[in-house]
DNA sequence: CCCTGTGAAACAGTTCACAGCG
DNA sequence: CGCTGTGAACTGTTTCACAGGG
């Protein structure tokens, strides 16, 4: 996103632009470039790609993270066909299902194992994300798995919550919840709506 | 997840409970059920059976929601897939996609319309909510679109910032943005054991 | 006792407001 | 002037702690 910036020719940007660019406030955007200590100058506002390197050295390691991918079901091929040739700091390396007939496959460079050689890749292609796409009542199982095996996050698109140890960081995706969400929310502006007219 | 609870025999419930069921505290969900004016005896704690209608009465309206989903491509026939058969209430009615060969399609009962009628059917199905699964570059152009015809919350899965009026609400799905979440704190713990050990 | 309900304290995230500087 | 950097105020949420009741 800020990439695109850097080739508009312009080199320096100023606060309150990146807020709006991010639909934030201008104080918060200062906020923030403070806690991961980056100054721009007074004069010229921030250096665009000082910035750039700056956040990627924050958030990037520098060894790339591969990830496992469990589950190709329809959410699972999305995922690898999304994450194919973007960040090559954060790519799936090996995919897994129980399905027989899926094993074997290579979509977009990336092969399907069967499950049960999970942790053996794991560790040969030193995986410690995971991504699980697979029907709810399969998810605490497989997580216990990855688990085993060294992961230590898990990004769960089963509409389940994993009982996992606190050293195991899980961030859910629950497609039902957003849409909820974005359905209240459609709903509450109609009442208002309503209400005033 | 509460429907499950209701068929284990009993039918009332302490907020302890109910707390670490949800990985939340229990003052916590006694807040929160306070906040939705639901009360419990402290004798016996929460009714389940009253709990689920009392929530359903606050969530959902009393009429089913009905959704659009923009682009087919593996993203949408996934949520096609998983909101088929689920909450009767929050339906995805009409499918749209650019793609002529997709176009007239049903899949899980649910027909695929070409991107120009858009309008007419969100009208004639009393669409509010749309889901949004095209690539990035014509996300902005649907969700002008979808809007235009008087969609007010849109779940949006193209990771870009769509720009709309504040009368439309949009929640953002970035796989990207998940994933390095979960990358970003396994390796934040992998930092903490190492510095400990 | 062990619950709920709820003031009150603690905390986190956000915004305001302004000093300081080119 | 207009910008950044930052203390101080504010707002919303989480937690604590305890009264009250079967």
């Amino acid at each position: 996103m800020l990439s695109t910036l850097a080739e508009t020719g312009r080199d320096q940007i100023y606060s309150h632009e990146l807020a709006n660019l991010s639909g934030v406030t201008a104080a918060q955007v200062r906020r923030d470039l403070m806690n991961i200590e980056y100054s721009g100058s007074p004069t010229r506002g921030y250096n665009i790609r000082g910035l750039i390197n700056h956040i990627n050295g924050y958030l990037d390691s520098k060894e790339p993270q591969h990830i496992a991918l469990i589950g190709i079901g329809r959410v699972g091929q999305a995922l690898i066909a999304y994450f194919a040739n973007r960040n090559p700091n954060l790519s799936i390396v090996a995919a897994f299902d129980i399905n027989p007939t899926k094993v074997g496959r290579v979509t977009n460079g990336c092969r399907c194992y069967p499950l049960d050689q999970f942790e053996q890749i794991v560790r040969q292609e030193n995986i410690d994300v995971a991504i699980l796409a697979v029907p709810a009542q399969e998810a605490q199982a497989a997580a216990r798995q990855a688990i085993a095996a060294g992961v230590k996050g898990i990004l769960n698109f089963a509409p389940v919550r994993l009982r996992v140890g606190s050293d195991v960081y899980v961030e859910d995706v629950d497609f039902a919840v957003c849409m909820e969400k974005v359905a209240f929310f459609a709903r509450h502006n109609n009442y208002r709506r309503e209400l005033i007219s």
